[in-house]
DNA sequence: GCCAACGTTGGC
DNA sequence: GCCAACGTTGGC
């Protein structure tokens, strides 16, 4: 059974459409650098998991839309570039400290499923992304709410 | 190992 | 732009 997944994104750094222009509209979801979004991503996330694609720091804020993963963890290479924002001179090749996982674009949601509507659905009274002071790029979400937002967004599957 | 200070995130 | 929440750092 898949599980499923909300991956945070700021919009104007990385945004739904920047994913639909890539090749095979895959990407690759490097930059985590939080120690338990990386243990989701390192332990839990598999291939054939379903993500959010949430947009973050613009307006509106909103699941964009869905992915799938393609690929589990491997080490994140950019922790080993100088010349990378996410530079981290901690994390060594033979022991790396970060991970990503490579996603591909399954749905765009059209319109968004803003973050209102998420807070006006009951049923998703309890999901992390709502919750105060929840900062995480890398969340979990439970079957029945992967389901809730698919409705609103209006679609059948994810 | 504690905790204050600091930096960052992100909703509003 | 503000500020609350959170994670990390570093002195002790």
């Amino acid at each position: 059974m898949p599980r499923y997944w909300l991956f945070k994104s700021e919009a104007d750094c990385y945004s739904i459409d920047d994913l639909a222009k890539s090749p095979k509209q895959t990407t690759f979801w490097d930059g985590v650098r939080n120690y338990q979004a990386r243990n989701y991503l390192r332990d839990d996330v598999k291939v054939g998991d379903g993500v959010f694609l949430y947009h973050s720091g613009c307006d509106p804020l909103a699941i964009a839309g869905t992915m799938e993963v393609v690929r589990a963890a491997y080490p994140d290479e950019t922790a080993f570039n100088k010349q990378e924002q996410h530079y981290d001179p901690k994390s060594r090749r033979d022991d790396p400290t970060w991970y990503m996982v490579d996603v591909r674009l399954k749905q765009k949601f059209q319109p968004v499923v803003t973050r209102d509507m998420l807070k006006d659905a009951s049923e998703l009274a309890k999901m992390v992304v709502l919750q105060k002071g929840s900062r995480l790029s890398i969340m979990p979400v439970t079957d029945a709410e992967w389901r809730a937002v698919l409705k609103l967004a209006g679609v059948k599957s994810g």
